[in-house]
DNA sequence: CGTTAACTGTGTCTGTCGGACACAGTAAAG
DNA sequence: CTTTACTGTGTCCGACAGACACAGTTAACG
């Protein structure tokens, strides 16, 4: 999986030429994810747009779950540069940026979930997330579990504002809040202080995200500076 | 699907008596979650251990991801009370909680992404986030904003430490961090500051989610402090 | 320059999945 | 006692991931 990821894998001398690449068939893969979804990624899918048939995919990766890690470290991407930013003015321009790419690709918050092999692109993610706050005072741990929790609140907005091709995510933004209403007006009183709370009019695009971010990143700035004293 | 998972389905007249109930076929499924995965649920499995035919479960539901709906509503439960306690503690118990919620039923983690038809129990545990907020000075909006921020990262963290049943998760924590740290020790100049980040040696237990939950919560503080100068 | 060995792409096959559909048995309403 | 609605069941289908054997192709080696 790793070797797959990284490139580690020696091109073999003897027998036939190879007529595809990897990256070739990750980049097919992308292709059907960001147009019908991620359901919508087979290896028979996949195979038909190349085209070549299903079994040959077989020869560059071991199974489907190799290719959906390929293709997601190759869709994410390397992150931007931002030259000459405050450790906060980095960080925020970090989290935007992810959240942009999940934006480009919302199916990688479905491939990306739990525990699994980091690829170079995802490393130098992280890397760039980590360099932001190099001096900043914090250890290498709470370098770590900065922004851990800055792209789990990414991936959280992202979830709910994505709209998902292919219909994978059945509801849209409109019909979830509107059935959400629907219900906890027939049930206000079994949920006061929720129904209390949805009753405020919600405010302009993407406010979660902007929320969740300052207060994050106040959180961390009140760390920084008791370092620092 | 809403009708589903509030009850709301009035019982037949005529006819033969159903011989289970919609909870009764959730039940199971939760427990083979529990034991071997989400994986393994499927029609056919939980139509054995009951033991019934698997066309006999489209009877109490329409398809599967209703199915999962009703088994994670109930899987989440009612969560737990804690009176008497500030908006911090509060929020602090709250997330806690959740966090057991999830380590209880990691499946949850998987059954429970992206926008969804909300159940009555996640209702509640939606009503007693916000309650602990109801009187800090913050409108409905940021109350929902909050316990957002502090439910993402709940997910974020039980997802890095849950062991999923059935290798789902094909890595446990150890060949996770092993891989990792191979990895990067072969490209360390690739990412210096990732690598250096991960030399210091990590803490304890749990420490990711004490430091996110501090953060968010001292974000927070200062937001309400300053709404209520 | 042949021979051989390794590698490619292909065709066939299996088991599992969700789900459509028709059918027989059953129990309550009229 | 008939009708009607509901139950559980058996059969069937298409899509899926993947195992496996096989034929064609190309580079290394004698």
């Amino acid at each position: 999986m790793t070797e797959l990821l990284w490139g580690r894998q020696q091109p073999p001398s003897r027998g036939p030429k190879p007529a595809m690449t990897l990256t070739g068939i990750a980049e097919a893969a992308i292709r059907i994810a960001d147009t019908e979804g991620l359901d919508a990624v087979s290896m028979q899918r996949v195979a038909d747009d190349l085209p070549v048939t299903k079994m040959a995919l077989y020869r560059y990766v071991p199974g489907k779950a190799e290719l959906v890690a390929v293709m997601s470290d190759l869709a994410i991407g390397e992150p931007p540069e931002h030259p000459g930013l405050s450790w906060r003015e980095a960080l925020l321009a970090w989290a935007m940026d992810l959240f942009e790419g999940f934006n480009r690709h919302p199916w990688l918050l479905l491939s990306t979930v739990g525990r699994r092999p980091v690829g170079p692109n995802e490393a130098a993610w992280l890397d760039r997330g980590v360099r932001a706050l190099t001096g900043s005072g914090l250890n290498g741990t709470e370098q770590l579990d900065s922004i851990l929790v800055l792209s789990g609140h990414v991936r959280t907005i992202a979830l709910q504002t994505a709209t998902m091709p292919g219909g994978r995510q059945g509801l849209t933004e409109e019909a979830f809040t509107a059935s959400f209403a629907g219900i906890l007006a027939a049930e206000a009183d079994r949920f006061p202080s929720l129904a209390a709370a949805l009753r405020t009019p919600s405010g302009q695009e993407n406010q979660g995200l902007a929320f969740g971010l300052d207060r994050i990143l106040d959180g961390l700035e009140l760390l920084i500076s008791a370092r620092n004293a």
